[in-house]
Order: structure tokens, then C-alpha cells, then sequence
DNA sequence: TATATACTGGAATGACCGTTACGCAAATAT
DNA sequence: ATATTTGCGTAACGGTCATTCCAGTATATA
């Protein structure tokens, strides 16, 4: 064995994350990775192969550390009533908060939806993936919450209300109060 | 008076704005917008003043052409009962053509909405505003639907459509068929 | 026909990009 | 204590970017 890691690869991975988060992918310079992280180029490319690769990293912590912590109540048995309701005010909450990085840049990997790195197969891929995992979700939340309508008809409510959250994130950094607004039309879908 | 222009401008912007969409504000580059337009660097400085200006001029040209019509009969009196639900349909069947942009490529607003070039003032309060015109262009439209129903409730059905237009445009590029869904959820809410 | 106007073509500029190469320093295993 | 593995710092690379400059040319007016 040689010479040991000096830094937590976790703790990089968040600092880059947030570049990512508030610069999207191709904004964000490796100078400016080095200057949040703490790290030289050497180890960056090291440690992650590439800007790509780093960028693939900082995904995986945002959905893991990021967005599954918000889902949990949502995925894993039992599912309250409350639930897609708690979910939607918490969000609501986080957007309405300027200092919130939710509030101020949206949704790392809706960011990405739009944005040319997303016409690379896996990117676009995991975009999408995000997505549908969310619907599942929600969908469990609403069927925890209105067990006597129709399959039919919660379906198509799961899919209401996920294009409302989707577009909430994806609208608020340029026009936060429509972003509120989306998610208020959520709530008011679910009840 | 010297030597007149040999291009139409407009054909010009036109070809621009294709490129726009479908690579983006940053990722365009000028021997591609040469290319496209068939205008050399001098010309299009001369004529734009900068990148920022042609895209500029790209965007009042997509709002014009492209958005303005398609809104048109939920704008202008007399609104039909049935013009929301033609342009959600007219809508789903661009969405739903392989061969055509908006399927491809989304909506060239929506994708700026989240591409570095957003956080630029001016860009995103245009993205803002076509948001806000949409929304008022759909409220119209459902008002003509549903007169019976409380100012309220169209308020919030047309909060609720308009994210969903919003969601399916800034999914497309990565997944089509949820694009599709939310418009199919959209259907389902104005009835 | 003369002249003023301004469009056009081509080359050059400086800055920044992501990536790589290399040598030294450090820490573990033998 | 030595050998070996690996992190780390520095510097350089080739390429591309948006932008500018200038000379040459075409055309509309007088």
C-alpha cells in the first residue's frame, strides 16, 4: 500500500454538487471545482476520471443524500395519509425560503433536462429515471390518502401532481412565485 | 446610401433560432450559426451586435411565429369552448411527431429556463413572461369551457394545466413519453 | 459619373476550456 | 529502514470560444 486519501471523497463530492447545483454542468470550470473542493486538478481527475465523472458523482449524492431522504416517508411502508401533503408543504417550504438552494436553483437533475449535457444518453436516462421515481412516489401517497377513489383516477392525479412539483422546480429560478403557485395548485389537486 | 443588405433578416433569425433550439444558447457556437445562416461572423456582428443579440432577436422571432399563433384562438375573442382542448390536442400531436422540433427539442424558453444563460436578468424574466402569457392564454380558455365553475376554481385549473405544459415541454428532449402523459393528464383535468 | 455608405470576407486576438504529463512528497507494508 | 505505492502540486498542451479589426467591394444617392 502507498500513500492514503488525505480527503473525504464524500464531503468533494458534496462541494462539487453544490457548483453543479447552482452553475449546471457545463457553467461550472474546473477552477472553479478546485477552488470548492480544496482539490487540484491532479486529484480531481485522479480521484473521478473526468468532469463528467465528477459530475455523475455529484448526481448519485443528490439523489441519495438529496432527494431519497425526502421520498423515504413517501416509499417505505406505511405510507400515511399525511404523507403527499407533508411532502408537497415541505418543498413548498423549501422554495419559499431565498436562502434554500432549492429556492434559488431548482432541481439539479431538472436543471440538467434542459441543458445540452442532457443529450448524452445516460444523463438524459437518469433524468428520466428521477422522474418516475417521484411519480411512483407520489402515487403511493395518493393512494395512501384517497384509498377509495379508482385506480384510474389516481393515476391520473400521480400524474398531475408530478408535472406540478417537476415544473415548480423547474421554473423557480427564473419566476419563484409561479414556482409557489405550482405547488399550491398541488395541494389543492390531492385534497 | 450605400450598399444595401443582401440577406432578409428575418430568415436569417430563423435559422438561428432553429439552431438555438435544438443546441442551445451556449452550446451554439458562431461557425454553427454561420453555417446555419449562411451570414460570416462580420455580418452577423454587424447586423446583431453580439451572440447575445442574435439570440435575443431569436427569441422575440419564436415568441412571434411560433408561440403567438398556437395561442392565438385562446387570445383573441371570441374564445371557443373547444380551444383549450384543440390546443392541448394541436399540442400532443407535436409532441408525438418524431420529425417535429417541439417533440425533439421542447420549447426554446422552457430550456433556457434552467441553461446558465437563464440567471442573465432580462432572459429570465422573458422566460417568466411566457410563462405568465401562457397561463393567461389557458385561463381564457377554460373560462370559455367552464363558465358554470368559480373564478376559484379556473383559477386553479389554470395554474394546474399550465404546469403541465410546462412539465411536458421541459421533459420532452429526455422523455417523450412522459411528455406525453402530462398532456394526456392536462386532457383529463379541463373535462 | 462621383461619392458616400455599409455590407462582406478573412485573418488575428486574447482568454478560457478540459485534459494530460511529470516530478516530488508522503505514508504504508515488508 | 527500505521499497513501493499513491496522492498532490505545477506547468503545459491543443483546441475552441466570442469578439474585433481592416481592407475590399458593391450599391444607392446626388
Amino acid at each position: 500500500m502507498g500513500r492514503v486519501q488525505t480527503f473525504e471523497t464524500d464531503v468533494v463530492v458534496r462541494a462539487a454538487r453544490a457548483v453543479f447545483w447552482q452553475r449546471g454542468f457545463e457553467e461550472a470550470s474546473i477552477p472553479e471545482l478546485e477552488q470548492a473542493t480544496g482539490l487540484r486538478r491532479s486529484s480531481l481527475y485522479n480521484t473521478f476520471g473526468s468532469k463528467r465523472g465528477l459530475f455523475d458523482a455529484a448526481v448519485a449524492s443528490y439523489l441519495r443524500e438529496v432527494i431519497a431522504p425526502r421520498l423515504r416517508p413517501l416509499t417505505e411502508a406505511p405510507v400515511g395519509a399525511d404523507a403527499v401533503v407533508d411532502y408537497l408543504m415541505g418543498m413548498r417550504a423549501g422554495l419559499d425560503d431565498p436562502e434554500a438552494d432549492a429556492a434559488r436553483h431548482g432541481c439539479l437533475l431538472m436543471n440538467t433536462a434542459g441543458a445540452p449535457v442532457a443529450m448524452e444518453q445516460a444523463v438524459g436516462e437518469a433524468v428520466a429515471a428521477y422522474r418516475e421515481e417521484l411519480r411512483r412516489a407520489l402515487a403511493s401517497g395518493i393512494a395512501a390518502r384517497h384509498p377509495e377513489a379508482g385506480e384510474r383516477e389516481r393515476g391520473r392525479l400521480a400524474e398531475a401532481v408530478t408535472a406540478l412539483v417537476t415544473s415548480a422546480f423547474a421554473l423557480t429560478r427564473v419566476d419563484n412565485a409561479a414556482a409557489l403557485r405550482s405547488l399550491d395548485a398541488a395541494l389543492d389537486l390531492v385534497d
